[in-house]
DNA sequence: TTTATATACGACTAAATCAGTCTTATTTAT
DNA sequence: ATAAATAAGACTGATTTAGTCGTATATAAA
């Protein structure tokens, strides 16, 4: 099955709150779990994330909070899966690094680089449509 | 994260190898569970699944085995993975029977709309991907 | 300078899913 | 009859995911 985690539905729900609250005050993770029903500590973890691919910055603290660092026209969805999946791919075989793939059929599988090829499709799909198209 | 099962990557193989040799005798579970070293009631029930969703036809008793029933390049991927994963989507909540859906945001997560909308850009990949083009 | 409110981060647990195994029934060519 | 094949479902172990908990650190404001 072709499925994005919980995580990567709730990074998508607190991108575009960020999105959407970016005046005033800095969102917190509080009002976003509040507000979407997510487990605090779950949509913590995602903004964190965010922190450490630069998607946001944050602020410790009173009044703290986090604020994108791009206009939503300008973040990719590919960006914010990869800031909250350390597994996106098709596939074992596709593991980035090579080393640690596991997959007993490397050898006799035959199928890899077609589905190289749909992986790319697929990141482009991601990559092409901007956290503004999901507003 | 975005993954395929292993029941789909076997389905590919098996669908490849069904492919590659249409000809003189039906191919069997165990000859494509040995010629690609995966479990043998692994590939079985694959095929099993092809069998029920009409891409291939089954022949019991010996000298028997399976065929496919179209060209390779008149079957499309998608076909090939919706007869194998019972759950090919990319979110709980795009389940087509809605009153199966347990998802607890669907009042206020706001981004179903796009997200069907992706869906369907990747659906459009695997459906404009053909066996053919995976031999 | 104390307090309340925020992020940062890692350990732990429970539930769900996935991969694989085992068993039995049925069909059919020889 | 027998051997070789599909059909199908129950069961188990391993892995992954989702969620919880606890603690440390930073900072605005009283």
């Amino acid at each position: 099955m072709l499925k994005l985690s919980k995580k990567t539905e709730y990074a998508f729900m607190a991108a575009r709150h960020l999105a959407l609250n970016n005046s005033g005050h800095y969102s917190t993770a509080k009002e976003i779990a509040e507000n979407y029903d997510i487990p605090y500590h779950l949509i913590a973890k995602v903004l964190q994330n965010f922190t450490k691919s630069k998607l946001v910055t944050s602020f410790q603290g009173v009044k703290g909070g986090y604020k994108l660092n791009r206009s939503p026209d300008n973040i990719s969805l590919v960006e914010i899966i990869k800031a909250v999946e350390s597994n996106y791919q098709l596939t074992e075989c596709m593991e980035q690094d090579s080393s640690r793939s596991t997959c007993s059929h490397l050898d006799c599988c035959k199928i890899r680089d077609p589905l190289i090829e749909i992986q790319r499709k697929i990141d482009n799909v991601f990559e092409q449509t901007s956290l503004k198209q999901i507003l």
